[in-house]
RNA sequence: GCUGGCGUAGCUCAACCGGUAGAGCACCUGACUUGUAAUCAGGAGGUCGCGGGUUCGAGUCCCACCGCCAGCUCCA
């Protein structure tokens, strides 16, 4: 028998016998307490089963329960697991896919109906059952045929499509994975057996496409999540409570913030709380703008379809515009009097101002500004709160450079955007996204461009992640996700290069040599648009907004009716310092006016009685402090420079 | 747009098998004049999303439409 060396990540060296399968190995010559928190191995770096065989050097890690891998893997297993449950419990269901996703996995069942709360209840409790039988997860080569036929015995179109697909492409050994007598075809890897998935919970069912298009065949997709232990499932059911509590819409009702109106879908109606909040940001955004080199501008809503023709929206972008008619065109008997349609973007619109003058290399680079309204006509199914609307304003810009002033520019406005997502609190990631298939412009175009882009990054210092094949299909772009207070990721701020525009609107600048030159447009926003920007911060700091942005920033509470006029030249003498202040001088008890305070998570209630008259004090209750019910008293003039201070734009 | 679920007072929700709509909060009026998270009493408020249909009778059953929600698709 020939012995093989394992090297394991401390750099330590064990032999163990040639064909000694890994999890053997783990428990006999490592130890039995890994081996029960092991649920896959790596070796030189690439996932595998336990139950893999040792049949040369080797470098070994093992993946435990404590690995975010582990988690993604047993998800694996559970969406196996829910396969299997369903098979069991409805047969003639047909499998396709069940990958594990973001928090938990999917699969993707074809049958008549959907799946009923009632159903998905028993197949929770039938993969459950199939966890607590311990199944061992067993990996099998096969040849192509051999799968084929495996499948199309069992009836499984979907499986003898999806394997046909991959032998197209190349393969010559597939390899299955059965627990108990359930199997599929799968590349694997898996963890040991179905007990090491600790719990499954089915979380909900929707309808998915088959390979994600509307034209293939509805399939029926049941979502689940799970977790090593039941611990581990209950935190995270508890985090998603507490991500519901912080749902902008429920918060947008309750801090009264806006509206819909089912006349206007995917519009707003902001009320003025939140119309406050939205004029905060625009003034922040406007003055960092105007003080970073930018001019800003307002231009049309509505434009000839001319303008749509130029810029290519007429071809590409039609389906999602509100289109106007020409009432004297349809008059005179127009068939298509649509000749107008109101803006889904300020590109084509800036790039028309553009050519208003002529333009010499020393206005370069210029930067317009804009937050005009947009419409996007949006799916039905696709509108949702704030972050998904019809109408909407970007804190939109296009700067039309040079190709050597690109590098400058992309740093100028990663500053801008560093110091607006740090005023707010948010983290971000920059990811650089390349060339996509469907695209225009040559291949030098998109070398230059990329190029240009990179250095930028890299000049940056920043850290960033690859998207090949994400960018516009104008021009590569950074992309800025931003994580939040609990942890969502949103895609917020982007920056793309543009080289098609200034040819198709033919824009040029005269050069230092006198003649024309073709300039490049960046196109970029930070806040993505304020809507979208609004729900995020309403999520993130769960409506108590920080005093520079909250919408009431001041609550003034009586403890009597007698002190009700002197409340009301405290609140004048604060407004005219500029503080947005409340005052509830209606029946009700003190107690119940805090109250209320508190809950519209407003930053400060300040509380006037007697004393506080005599002294022209006020007492401060601090919302959000450690110990809410802190207290303190200072001299009105103190609190007013407090406050101004705070309200100031960070 | 597609699949499924849902739509009752401003908000949150109730109404057995079809028998003619109710609560809390909010609102209004009055009393109370209070020291840091809900004072008491009274009042008003609904064409049960909209339009058809079945039925002696529809919030409840059926159809169509509108909207919302979860996904799919798409994206700021």
């Amino acid at each position: 028998m020939t012995s093989v060396t394992v090297t394991l990540p401390d750099g330590s060296q064990k032999q163990t016998a040639s064909g000694t399968r890994i999890g053997d190995f783990v428990r006999d010559s490592i130890g039995p307490g890994l081996a029960k928190a092991a649920v896959l191995a790596k070796i030189d770096g690439t996932s595998v089963d336990l139950s893999r065989t040792l049949d040369t050097d080797t470098r070994l890690e093992i993946v435990t329960t404590k690995a975010p891998e582990a988690l993604e893997t047993i998800r694996h297993d559970a969406a196996h697991i829910v396969a299997d449950a369903v098979q069991r419990l409805f047969p003639g269901t047909q499998v396709t896919i069940g990958p594990s996703i973001e928090n938990g996995f999917y699969y993707d069942f074809d049958r008549g109906q959907p799946f009923s709360e009632d159903e998905l209840a028993q197949i929770e409790a039938e993969a459950n059952r199939i966890i607590a039988a311990d199944l061992p997860f067993k990996r099998t080569e096969v040849s192509p045929a051999e799968a084929i036929a495996l499948f199309d015995g069992k009836g499984e179109k979907f499986k003898v499509e999806i394997i046909q697909d991959i032998v197209a492409k190349g393969a010559t050994v597939l390899t299955l994975y059965s627990h108990g007598e359930w199997v599929d075809f799968c590349e694997g890897p898996h963890g040991p057996s179905t007990g090491r998935v600790g719990v499954i919970k089915i979380l909900s069912s929707s309808a998915a496409y088959w390979r994600g298009d509307h034209r293939n065949k509805t399939l029926q997709r049941i979502y689940g999540t799970a977790f090593f232990d039941q611990k581990g499932l209950d935190a995270w059911l508890k985090q998603r409570e507490e991500a519901e509590k912080r749902d902008h819409r429920r918060l947008g009702k309750e801090l009264d913030l806006f509206h819909f109106h089912p006349y206007s879908p995917g519009a707003a109606f902001w009320t003025p709380k939140g119309t406050a909040i939205y004029t905060i940001l625009s003034a922040y955004m406007r003055k960092l703008a105007l003080g970073n080199g930018y001019v800003e501008i307002k231009t049309p809503l509505l434009y000839n379809k001319g303008l749509w023709e130029t810029s290519g929206h007429w071809g590409k972008y039609k389906e999602n515009m509100f289109l106007v008619e020409d009432s004297a065109a349809k008059a005179a008997g127009d068939p298509d009097p649509h000749h107008y349609s109101l803006k889904p973007m300020n590109c084509p619109s800036h790039h028309l101002y553009y050519g208003f003058r002529k333009q010499s290399y020393r206005d370069l680079p210029l930067r317009l500004h804009t937050q005009d309204v947009l419409h996007r006509n949006e799916a039905a199914g696709a509108l949702g709160g704030l972050t998904r609307v019809r109408q909407f304003a970007q804190d939109d810009a296009h700067i039309y450079c040079r190709e050597d002033q690109i590098a400058d520019e992309v740093k100028r406005f990663t500053t801008l955007l560093d110091k607006v997502y740090n005023a707010v609190g948010l983290t971000y990631v920059a990811k650089f996204a390349t060339r996509p298939e469907k695209r225009i412009g040559d291949d030098a175009m998109w070398d230059r461009a990329e190029a240009s882009l990179k250095t930028a990054l890299d000049g940056l210092g920043l850290a960033y992640e690859l998207k090949p094949g994400d960018g516009a299909f104008y021009g590569p772009k950074i992309d800025f996700d931003v994580s939040d207070s609990i942890g969502r990721k949103w895609q917020l701020g982007t920056i793309q290069l543009d080289y098609a525009a200034p040819e198709r609107f033919d824009l040029s600048y005269i050069g230092e040599d006198g003649k024309e030159h073709r300039p490049v447009v960046l196109h970029r926003a930070i806040y993505g648009s304020f809507e979208r920007f609004i729900a995020i911060l309403i999520e993130h700091f769960a409506g108590a907004f920080p005093v520079w942005l909250a919408p009431i920033q001041v609550a003034v509470v009586t403890v009597t009716d007698r002190v009700n006029d002197h409340a009301r030249t405290v609140v004048d003498r604060l407004a005219a310092a500029g503080v947005r202040v409340s005052f509830d001088d209606g029946n009700g008890m003190m107690k119940a006016k805090v109250r209320d305070a508190s809950l519209q998570k407003i930053p400060y209630t300040i509380v006037l009685g007697d004393k506080e008259v005599a002294s022209d004090e006020v007492s401060v209750r601090t919302f959000g402090a450690a110990d809410q019910q802190k207290m303190a008293t200072m001299p009105f003039a103190a609190f007013v420079e407090k406050v101004v201070a705070e309200a100031r734009f960070p």
